[in-house]
DNA sequence: AGCGGTCAAGTTGAT
DNA sequence: ATCAACTTGACCGCT
């Protein structure tokens, strides 16, 4: 049985996720900018549970949560201790009911850090920065019970093999609440699961596999291959990402997303 | 209320 | 050299 799921953001539900840009926040003082804050985290809060129930109504089995859920949790002049926002036990505490829910109706909650979390990046300021955005989406995933913090091999600089070691060297040194989540998705540019597989072998770190990006992205595995050899690097139940070309396969750009999936993208297997 | 410029961050490939 | 793309529009000053 295969559930499904959505991704991060409503268009017709009236469920909204807020954020904060820094340019604004600056111009309020510390105590101030803690109010403000606390008040988007904890309406976040409550607008996931209000997506988990949602999921639950209309038998959706999966929800990706956004990266954004706590707005510039880690900016280098913004960043804060959730507990040190005036909401803090509350936010917590909802954080921790949609966990419960979850359990209690099996829905499963999955991270994806965006684009500029890159573990293989040869400059270190970089990778510290990943790393520090990691531990705060693993900090959430503990109170949500999320499984997944999904993540992309990031750049290649030239040679692939140096890079993908740089990224084994970091995720060797990651916090256990972060390692046991973390899982590799192949990409649809540089990271085909060809590449990524035995990386994921190696090192008991669960395959992503996106049938999209390796339908742009080919690498000598049939889908019927990766499936399988994606499918054999989870210890737990195997997450897949699937999506539609914007405007068809014959387009000139079939990488680009379509807001809907075309079901014959699905694969039949 | 609605419009438009802007928003923390990385890397690649098309133009 | 610029820019869109990536998992996804939302925020905020101005009129």
């Amino acid at each position: 049985m295969i559930r499904f799921g959505l991704c991060c953001i409503f268009k017709e539900e009236p469920i909204r996720f807020g954020r904060a840009t820094a340019g604004f926040l600056l111009k309020f003082s510390p105590a101030e900018r803690r109010e403000r804050l606390s008040k988007i985290c904890l309406a976040n809060a409550q607008s996931l549970f209000r997506a988990l129930a949602f999921c639950r109504q209309n038998g959706i089995g999966c929800f990706r949560i956004n990266s954004q859920i706590l707005p510039l949790k880690t900016h280098p002049d913004l960043g804060y201790e959730v507990s040190d926002l005036p909401d803090a036990k509350t936010i917590m505490d909802t954080f921790k009911a949609c966990g419960r829910f979850g359990r209690d109706h099996d829905i499963r909650t999955t991270f994806h850090p965006d684009q500029f979390i890159v573990l293989s990046s040869p400059h270190a300021d970089v990778v510290a920065r990943s790393v520090a955005d990691l531990e705060y989406q693993a900090e959430v995933a503990g109170w949500v019970n999320a499984d997944a913090i999904n993540i992309h091999a990031g750049g290649v600089y030239g040679d692939k093999a140096s890079a993908l070691m740089r990224l084994r060297e970091t995720v060797e040194m990651l916090s256990d609440p972060v390692r046991k989540r973390l899982t590799l998705e192949n990409d649809d540019k540089s990271y085909s699961p060809r590449d990524l597989l035995p990386v994921c072998e190696d090192m008991q770190i669960p395959l992503t596999y996106d049938v999209h990006h390796h339908r742009c992205l080919k690498d000598g595995l049939t889908l019927e291959q990766a499936t399988a050899q994606a499918a054999a690097t989870w210890n737990r139940e195997p997450l897949f990402h699937l999506s539609s070309p914007e405007k068809g396969w014959e387009s000139g750009a079939p990488r680009h997303h379509h807001d809907y999936i075309d079901i014959r993208d699905l694969p039949k297997l």
